[in-house]
RNA sequence: GGAGGGGUGGGUGAGUGGUUAAAGCCACCAGACUGUAAAUCUGGCGUCCGGAAGGGCUUCGCAGGUUCGAAUCCUGCCCCCUCCA
């Protein structure tokens, strides 16, 4: 346990809080492999780059020789995130589970370091929970501790609903660090209270406290929110390369420098550097820089090279990209009645709009452009005509706004 | 157990019998500008037919009913919230 990277970049970068520091670093002192306990919910098996900044702090303490635990949260998965919105989910079948939790380890590996993982279900101590159990467990906090939570706090106050099996997720998932001999646990602030419940229950239960690390939430691609599924402002981790690189490529500037900090290995001083030279240099040339660093991460370089070059040939000099999807257009054969089809029935078929009133609408809006296959001529079509008006080739290509594209085919 | 309030389009939230496919705001889409950033301006934002003008159909928790006409009135049901006990 000597190389690796330094104490100081694994408990300030990309770091929240930890409860408490001074503990942790004690611990790390200590000499002994940790055991640093994770939990997922398999109902949500999804992991974008709000989550990594997290996977990347249990990877650098593997590289000091410690210990990760993986939980399915298989029971937790049940009553849901307490997260207000959540309407009771149907539960999930046996296998939807399975499913889901291979989906997620597939991802969560991408970071963490299988060899030194240990993955357990909850069901593995739940499984032979008792009533007994679950009273003893609730009888050891009360209401007003639960209401200490910001979330619930917030909601009582606004008359909105609490579900008593919401107030069982932190007790279940505080369980879960006493089964577990969590030495730390890693979650985002939003899951502060709960990882404060497990470190009080282990203190109950005659278990030394875990400590807390909480990563700081990582602001979405909209600049406003942070990065989370049901507002879709995320970046997931199986997301294509191009995909990936653009998304990043259209984050807000000031983003620039917190992903830079939470989801890379540059260095600090040379951020530093890059922030004094901000306004000589055009910010573009940054934020290429981290979207390849990223997209490189969780494809290779070769990948994230090519997803650059897409970047700059389709967004930057808005030309064609290489693969575009093809759509088998009848009319092109001319088999289409004595008028042809019309345009937004074309628009629609091919994918490119929602409905055949949206396609109408990006036509009228002059968001539909049709391009040439053999010149590279693009025409502007501003009006919803059959295909006999419209001289469309073979191979040609619909372009609907900068970055959507089909090639028309026989 | 009792009394009261409420469920509207992706979100918020107006609207209490026709002028309402349903205000405003947010989100979103498109155009201009541009660095796929931000800001700004413009247009759009249920669906189907029509080149268009325009027309049809569907939508206000669910199911019925009253009416020429219902998001709006009535009945039943489901769900949420508050207060009292």
């Amino acid at each position: 346990m000597t190389s690796g990277p330094n104490l100081e970049e694994i408990t300030r970068r990309g770091v929240q809080e930890i409860i408490s520091h001074e503990q942790f670093v004690r611990m790390l002192g200590e000499g002994k492999p940790l055991r640093l306990k994770m939990g997922f919910d398999p109902s949500r098996p999804d992991i974008h780059l709000g989550h990594v900044v997290g996977l990347r702090k249990l990877r650098q303490l593997q590289q000091l020789g410690h210990q990760v635990i993986l939980i399915v949260g298989d029971w937790t998965a049940q009553i849901g995130d307490p997260s207000g919105q959540t309407v009771t989910r149907p539960a999930l079948t046996h296998e939807e589970v399975i499913t889901n939790a291979e989906s997620y380890q597939r991802q969560f590996f991408k970071v963490v370091d299988r060899d030194r993982t240990q993955v357990v279900w909850q069901s593995e101590w739940f499984g032979k929970f008792t009533l007994a159990d679950v009273i003893g467990l609730t009888g050891r906090f009360t209401v007003a501790q639960f209401l200490e939570r910001d979330d619930f706090a917030k909601r009582f106050q606004e008359h909105r609903p609490i579900a008593i099996t919401e107030f069982l997720y932190p007790l279940l998932q505080a369980y879960d660090s006493v089964a577990v001999e969590s030495d730390v646990e890693f979650g985002g602030t939003d899951q502060m209270f709960n990882l404060l419940v497990g470190r009080e229950l282990q203190g109950m239960m005659g278990q030394r406290p875990q400590q807390c690390f909480l990563m700081p939430m990582l602001v979405g691609t909209d600049g406003a929110q942070k990065m989370s599924k049901s507002l879709g402002n995320y970046v997931a981790l199986e997301e294509p390369p191009e995909d990936m690189y653009g998304k990043i490529m259209s984050l807000p500037d000031e983003l620039i420098g917190p992903y830079f900090e939470y989801l890379t290995d540059v260095p600090m001083e040379e951020l530093a550097e890059l922030e004094r030279s901000n306004g000589e240099i055009n910010p573009i040339e940054f934020k290429k820089r981290l979207a390849l660093d990223i997209t490189a991460q969780f494809h290779d370089l070769a990948a994230a090279n090519a997803a650059q070059a897409h970047f700059e040939n389709v967004v930057q000099r808005r030309g064609l990209p290489e693969d575009i999807p093809e759509f088998t257009e009848p009319s092109l054969a001319g088999s289409q009645g004595e008028q042809g089809r019309r345009l937004s029935n074309i628009i629609y078929d091919a994918g490119l709009a929602s409905s055949v009133s949206e396609a109408k609408r990006l036509i009228n809006q002059g968001a539909i452009e049709l391009i040439d296959a053999a010149t590279g001529d693009a025409r502007r079509l501003t009006r919803d005509d059959r295909t006999d008006a419209l001289d469309m080739q073979d191979r040609a290509v619909l372009k609907r706004g900068n970055r959507r594209f089909v090639r028309l085919v026989k």
